[in-house]
DNA sequence: AGACAAACCTGTCTGC
DNA sequence: TGCAGACAGGTTTGTC
């Protein structure tokens, strides 16, 4: 479900509790990605009796900092995962699988239904030393993407450009809604091979990416079904999407006359114009 | 090395 | 109404 607008929509919405202390953190016990359980004696060693400092984003990972703490709490919202502010006498959300009650008589609590989800810690200052971390990308809101240096990593790789813009590793935070969206945006085929994109069309992409990232943020994110920030607000940028879920709809470039075409590739689905978005 | 399908889960929607 | 099947915003793993 979310994507670098929709984590960095969470990570803003968690500032009501910067500053709260952490008193207890709570488990459900149940498997979360990877079929991995949560170290909960090292998560309350970590963070039980800390002040929570902030909220950092590297692509699609959230890194909760912790007042004076080595720690920050590292999460990962996988496909359905949830992270919410809530007063402890709200009853929890389904599927809610760790929460963190603070001093203050509220709990910051993580749900996620389908599992995918990822809670851990990792070491403030070797961040990169998480596996999860080590290889992220460019983060395209973070760092400058120009359109060299997007056209040089694209260079060695056969890939389709969609997978290569899925790929964590290139860029950090796109998933599949921002890339059929960035790629039409750029007037560039998904299943056209990283390495066989002009350089002019390149430096489009590259303007592209953060300027739909970017957009879709002030909306706060896309909320297609069940995307909601930490204090219970949905995303309206489902009403902006150009391409993502119109198949057989208009293209919505002012001089194409062409059909929104529905395509699954690597078994994502793939949203783009053929009339405008040549091979 | 790189590309692809399958796997991990539950919920929701569609069509019969 | 019930049920099977498809599909969902992500990432890892195994296979070719």
């Amino acid at each position: 479900m979310p994507e670098l607008p929709e984590v960095e929509t969470v990570r803003r919405s968690l500032a009501p509790a910067f500053g709260a202390r952490v008193e207890q953190v709570r488990y459900s016990g149940l498997p979360l990605r990877l079929r991995k359980k949560l170290d909960l004696r090292a998560q309350r060693r970590a963070a039980e009796g800390a002040g929570i400092e902030g909220a950092r984003r590297l692509g699609k990972y959230l890194l909760v900092d912790l007042q004076d703490r080595e720690w920050a709490i590292l999460v990962h919202l996988g496909m359905s995962g949830r992270l919410r502010i809530m007063s402890a006498a709200e009853p929890e959300p389904p599927h809610t699988h760790v929460v963190w009650a603070l001093a203050d008589g509220r709990e910051l609590r993580f749900s996620d239904p389908r599992r995918f989800g990822q809670v851990d810690l990792v070491q403030r200052g070797a961040e990169r030393d998480h596996p999860a971390l080590a290889k992220l990308g460019i983060d395209p809101l973070e760092d400058p993407l120009d359109g060299p240096t997007l056209y040089e990593l694209m260079h060695p790789s056969r890939q389709a450009i969609k997978a290569f813009l899925l790929d964590q590793r290139k860029v950090a935070g796109i998933g599949n809604i921002y890339a059929s969206e960035a790629l039409w945006m750029a007037q560039i085929r998904p299943s056209a091979r990283a390495n066989t994109v002009s350089k002019a069309r390149a430096v489009r992409l590259a303007e592209a990416i953060p300027a739909v990232l970017r957009r879709a943020l002030t909306k706060g994110g896309t909320s297609l079904k069940d995307f909601i920030a930490a204090d219970g607000r949905t995303g309206e940028f489902a009403e902006y999407l150009q391409v993502y879920g119109r198949d057989g709809g208009d293209c919505l470039r002012d001089d194409c006359d062409g059909v929104i075409r529905r395509q699954v590739t690597q078994g994502r689905a793939t949203f783009y114009c053929p009339g405008c978005q040549p091979r």
